[in-house]
DNA sequence: AGGCTAGTGACAGCCACTGACAATTGACAA
DNA sequence: TTGTCAATTGTCAGTGGCTGTCACTAGCCT
């Protein structure tokens, strides 16, 4: 069982995480201090940064740290036979369905969607998500090489997917933390709506849809 | 002509400049102080950061600013005619042809390869570069939508194109910062590459090639 | 020549973050 | 229980990025 000290570690980092989203979808995140977080929770500064290294940085995408685990775990279980591109697509609008399962155990889901709004409006934030977004595809491109019994480094063509697949990834999230609906399924209608959209778009000539 | 005041300026903003690239290439990004470049430039901790509002990171991309400008109007110069996923690709691909033009003037252009180099190895440089290639995407979309008369809010259709072209540049970018050869022929050879994989590598199965 | 103004330096201060040391408190065995 | 050990936390001091303020100097313009 759990003992007494990993229960209050535990509780001090809940704290301190869901005092951080709050006040950095409230106030901003720039704007919130480390200070205001540790005495939200009443505890010293130094503490703060034992549990998050990374410091606000890490606070903000803890969240997304489980729903993006969510999507990968999503794509490994997805059958074998399955083309590349459809185990990327089925698993992702799988991944919207299922989000509260991932989430909701930490945080509200509403207030995931709300840090998600706002780490695409915050330059800094927008910016260390995309660092991780293109982490994240270099793990799903060896994954899919596995797969696919291909040698990653000899054979673009899996980053290369993946990276396409990735920007589509990145023009729906965008459009929809812009848009007026923050619900999942928005997000989910959205994302099957581009991926559907993406062979058309590259295949040379829009004018005569 | 140019009064004396104004070529005082301009020779700080160089000397600082030059300064910043050569440190950051040789010491590290984070490892090099503020001080550390004013101190080699002899002026103050405070005219650094009037020249380069942004701080560190703005002297970090300055040059960058010029070489991504170079592309962006490469791709403004193509015929209208050209299909728009070939007009980035001949642009992108004359870029570095002419990548002298753009930069030499302000540094040697092996400086600017070094630090490209450098981006793409510091994660904290790495996550600014992302952001700032998003912006330019959204610049090309529009720039695209505008050549065909699509609208970009009601058509998804060139955003797609472009974040896909896009994934490609970036997988493009980190092979070529992590391979043996740092020339701009080298890049050039891995972009032509790459675009001609996109096309097979997004069509289903990968075993039958 | 003399007033105006842009550019600069010096200084003070905020915030993120880190290292070192001391104090506290839960864990566990004698 | 109680004493010991180890984990957790707080305090303090310091570094570095960055900003506001103010006074001063040097180029500009009449």
């Amino acid at each position: 069982m759990e003992t007494l000290r990993e229960r209050k570690k535990r509780r001090t980092r809940d704290a301190l995480l869901r005092a951080a989203l709050e006040l950095f979808t409230t106030h901003g995140y720039e704007r919130t201090t480390v200070d205001e977080i540790t005495e939200a929770v009443e505890v010293s500064q130094r503490t703060f940064f034992r549990y998050f290294a990374g410091g606000k940085e890490e606070a903000a995408f803890a969240v997304q740290d489980l729903a993006e685990a969510h999507f990968v775990a999503a794509v490994r279980a997805r059958p074998p036979h399955e083309a590349p591109m459809e185990a990327l697509r089925r698993a992702v609008l799988e991944g919207w369905d299922t989000i509260n399962e991932a989430v909701a155990a930490v945080v509200p889901v509403e207030l995931y969607l709300r840090m998600y709004r706002l780490i695409e409006s915050t330059p800094a934030l927008l910016a260390v998500h995309l660092r991780r977004s293109t982490e994240r595809e270099e793990e799903l491109a060896r994954l899919l090489a596995a797969r696919e019994g291909l040698d990653v480094d000899a054979d673009p063509r899996p980053r290369l997917a993946v990276a396409a697949f990735g920007g589509v990834l990145r023009v729906t999230e965008r459009q929809w933390s812009t848009g007026p609906d923050f619900s999942p399924e928005a997000m989910r209608a959205l994302t099957a709506a581009h991926l559907d959209l993406v062979g058309p778009a590259l295949t040379g000539h829009w004018r005569s849809t």
